[in-house]
DNA sequence: AGACTAACTTGCACTATGCAAGTGAAGCTC
DNA sequence: GAGCTTCACTTGCATAGTGCAAGTTAGTCT
């Protein structure tokens, strides 16, 4: 399956800053990103991180962010079937911002961690 | 005059991604950022920008970047009365942020610039 | 059968966003 | 000096997104 960047292209500018943050730029979806290198896996562990993400939101920005091509479903077993969420390597490059994003936060909002 | 990180610490979590996204977190606010670090200062330059925000949000973010203490405002003329706006130095190290941002728009999404 | 778990979905109130139009202060034009 | 223009916003209102609680479905456990 390949990603639907074609869908939704430069649907505000063709700025690669715009762009990334049509697909990331909310108040959840750059968190899941942050548990999934964690190496949360299901859906259940992705629910249960520290910030309490609403059950639908978590569902919604999945199911956006396998749309984009950032997230793959799986499902590990069957009979309950259970599913496992992980990132592409589209989705792994964004650790590069999410670091860029802690640096900033330790630095300059005094008390917070890398987590 | 101090910035108020401390009136809404940690709503979600000490984390310092959740606590930065908190702040920036959101469509517009990077893309004010990345308009002030190009150089755009008055209220119509900014508003000019290529993804044509809408000027209640303009006025809006530029309020809570201001009281976050990313942004300065400040009059360079009277008569009549112009304001500039700048990013402080906290401000200016979100640079870090959009540059992997826009790291990663130039490689996952094809036909977008650095703008 | 009854309770429990994972992984969602649905309903609804509340908040945020987006568009258009309006405001006020000052300058410029004739 | 009446009228037009510009800058920097503010206001109103319809639509879209978020957050909380509750419900659902499929399967396991006892």
């Amino acid at each position: 399956m390949k990603p639907k960047t074609d869908a939704h292209r430069f649907s505000r500018s063709p700025c690669a800053v715009a762009c990334t943050l049509d697909l990331v730029g909310d108040k959840w979806s750059l968190l899941v990103v942050r548990d999934l290198l964690r190496g949360h896996v299901t859906y259940k562990e992705l629910q249960n991180s520290r910030e309490g993400i609403p059950t639908n939101i978590l569902a919604d920005r999945l199911k956006k962010l396998e749309g984009a091509g950032l997230v793959a479903k799986s499902a590990y077993q069957e009979h309950p079937v259970r599913y496992a969420y992980g990132l592409t390597e589209r989705g792994k490059d964004l650790s590069d911002v999410l670091m860029a994003l802690v640096r900033w936060g330790k630095k300059h909002i005094p008390g917070t961690q890398a987590l």
